[in-house]
DNA sequence: ATCATTTGTTAGACTAATCTAACTTATTAT
DNA sequence: ATAATAAGTTAGATTAGTCTAACAAATGAT
């Protein structure tokens, strides 16, 4: 299943939301914001604080900047929404982020578990011909290693929403198409048990009592893996 | 003629000196200064102060900061010299940016005219790996895209001595090996001309009153050339 | 319904990097 | 030698981003 959503479906990018030049802090906020909200829904100053590691005041003060930027909306003990124009500028960092972890991966040779720390570095370089050339040269790809979706130019995302392994029955045979987290620690779990994406997987049986699973891919051995890893490999259905 | 320069010639070099950490403005500091003393010898605070386009008491007390960390030596008064340490870790900013210029030139088909804004935020980028990969990638290069020496991991630099073309006399036939200076503009004058590294110049006439020089290269033609370009364009000798 | 816990706010302080204004020291030119 | 100019310093203010301490509001559990 294929969803497309856009930002602004019926409203104008002004050039000057997309100029405007925001501090690396003020980026790293609004990106969390984005993510947040795509994780769980509604942001509170608390969730906020916990991901970007600052004290509630830090936060609070942070958000009445992005506020009075016109980037956020926030009312006291209210929960904290992106405007368009702020939506649009995270989307950007994103867009920059996966890009580079993209590019890193298919054109330089590192390894997912790699390019994490790289990338959140990268995302804040303004300039946007090296991404435009970074994009072209991975031919526009629509995910990164980790198969999350690559907002394009105008922030629009192509979202795949893909089902949880651990949600799939016996005999099922599913295709890796991304995965719900991407820790270093994880990462280096499924590299250590050959798990990459794209990969088919067969499930043999399910465990009743604690959902873990055993699974069939590539060489043909049979793994065990826990609830807790299922729950974060994202497949499609091979029909 | 290649002369070989080292920072440490009888020195150990220390971890901690590598991985100390600093502020993308004390990095900035410290490669203006190694910089400043490469073209200039002797670096004083108003040139560093106007080099870095901030005013002289914010250098100054940036520079005391500096001399209390070790990086740089400095009395009231008296020139601006880098230690060691902050030598090394100022080699290590400008080998990080000339690899980057070097890399998006030949791996991403930058003009070398497009590279250096684009080279400058990511040369502050910590993640030795990305560097050393791109140094693999293009096989250990010496020079960048201008010609400037690529310090190697102990910052040590290979130096190539060119002269001015300028210096040089009518009859002689030159290699164009680097660029004294690498704005711009000079750098588009230089593309509309169709010249580039490694092209061999005849200086077919010398004009004694202004110093300009008709040079003959690439498909034939020859072009007039005023002395403040021939200082810049630094060339080895075909014998 | 009230008490405990979580969440959010305000006030006030600190650091890094910057500035201007006012002054001092050093250099240069006659 | 001294006056003019350039270079450097000190003092004090400002801004962004952070903190802790103390308090207030909202939520949740019995």
């Amino acid at each position: 299943m294929v969803l497309t959503s856009s930002l602004t479906p019926t409203h104008t990018i002004f050039e000057k939301d997309l100029k405007l030049d925001l501090t690396l802090t003020e980026e790293n906020y609004l990106k969390s914001l984005y993510l947040l909200a795509n994780e769980k829904g509604e942001v509170n100053l608390s969730e906020l604080s916990r991901r970007l590691e600052v004290s509630s005041p830090t936060a609070n003060s942070m958000i009445k900047n992005l506020d009075q930027k016109k980037l956020v909306k926030y009312e006291k003990y209210q929960p904290i929404t992106l405007t368009k124009k702020g939506a649009l500028k995270a989307a950007m960092i994103i867009r920059k982020h996966r890009l580079t972890e993209m590019y890193l991966v298919d054109k330089m040779g590192f390894g997912w578990e790699e390019v994490h720390s790289i990338a959140e570095q990268v995302e804040h370089i303004k300039a946007p011909a090296f991404f435009d050339k970074m994009d072209e040269l991975l031919g526009f790809p629509k995910v990164d290693p980790h198969g999350s979706p690559i907002p394009d130019k105008k922030g629009k995302v192509t979202q795949q929403y893909h089902h949880p392994l651990s949600e799939c029955n016996k005999g099922d045979t599913v295709k890796l198409e991304s995965l719900q987290e991407s820790g270093t620690d994880f990462l280096n779990f499924l590299n250590s048990r050959s798990i990459e994406l794209g990969v088919n997987i067969e499930i043999m049986s399910v465990e009743p009592f604690d959902g873990s699973m055993e699974l069939s891919y590539g060489e043909g051995q049979t793994h065990l893996f826990s609830k807790l890893v299922c729950d974060r490999l994202l497949v499609s259905h091979l029909k």
